[in-house]
DNA sequence: GTCTATATTCTGATAGAC
DNA sequence: GTCTATCAGAATATAGAC
């Protein structure tokens, strides 16, 4: 297909939304700007405008694509029993969200700043994360498995517990991945299992 | 002692620095002008500069006296078993927290917008909050009480589960304070008892 | 101590040339 | 699709009157 001069759509928008994220990361939505993002995709500003029609969509597309990439990823094997779906959930949540911090941080930190309508819409999408880990702990607790007095307290201290994770942890740090998802298994097993 | 016309420091200042703390933790430092802070207070922006410096000042004095309350208040009673201190530290902390909502959430959503000589102070500071759990832990660990793999892991995992309470608890809400405080006693106490 | 007024810089977003 | 130029407003911070 012919292509204008100067037409790097297909590489550019991308590029816009990698850039963003990480500037909104680093420094909050709030605090960068729109000239901040097209230097550092090497645009002028008004290009930006091709790929967003404004900086809270591009905020909110971020953090939507980034629930739904979650809920696409979390493993549900409605056959294993409670204790291993619960494993594979511990395990799937640090290594998905420590392969993702810009993301983890910009969708738990920016809730605030998007508009009523696009923080519903997040909200929506983070009830059906959660409803996965409560639904596993649930059942375990009905079948004796486990001892939750309140499935949906112990799934909300289990993921802030987790997701905590992603504060601290670096790859060239004392710990591996691995090790940290052992030891983080081992106290969410321990805190729960009758 | 006499007093110029017009004049209202000592009530003014603690309520801009209430205004700031409101409005930080409602929309987020980088998205509160100063104008905004002294409508709240009923003054024009230009009168906040009797008060502080600037506008980063504000937030960090904010976030130090936050921690340094929160470091006056954590009880250490070192002749208690490891397992009464964790215990008051869990209650303690859940307590403390839920008291202050506006300044835990800046506290742990503004680090960014610190600059590099402030943000280390209150590192420093959060480093401290954290070593008192960190030497329960291992005091416990120590004694054989605890199974408790790694002290600086499980201080971490054990805070931000605690955090998240802020995140979710609202007085109006289905369970009351010393319920969420029941249930996460028997979380922490299962998770690292032997 | 607070006000008004202002200096200076930056903001998100748009228009039109190429 | 990207550029330059620009609009209209808002930002932090300061100066000087009262």
């Amino acid at each position: 297909m012919a292509r204008t001069i100067g037409s790097h759509s297909d590489i550019t928008g991308p590029r816009v939304r990698a850039a963003a994220l990480r500037l909104f990361a680093r420094h909050g939505y709030a605090a960068v700007s729109m000239r901040q993002i097209a230097g550092e995709v090497g645009v002028q500003a008004g290009a930006l405008y091709n790929y967003t029609p404004d900086k809270q969509s591009l905020l909110f597309a971020l953090m939507r694509d980034h629930m739904v990439e979650l809920l696409d990823a979390v493993p549900i094997i409605d056959t294993d029993a409670p204790i291993d779906q619960l494993q594979a959930f511990v395990r799937f949540h640090i290594g998905f969200h420590h392969a993702r911090p810009d993301a983890v941080f910009i969708a738990y930190m920016e809730l605030r700043n998007l508009e009523a309508r696009n923080f519903a819409e997040i909200e929506v999408l983070r009830g059906r994360y959660e409803a996965v880990l409560e639904r596993i702990l649930r059942d375990g607790a009905g079948s004796g498995m486990f001892d939750v007095v309140d499935p949906k307290i112990a799934t909300l201290a289990v993921i802030a517990m987790l997701t905590g994770v992603t504060t601290w942890f670096r790859d060239e740090g004392r710990l591996s991945l691995a090790n940290v998802q052992d030891q983080y298994w081992n106290m969410v097993r321990k805190a729960v299992v009758a």
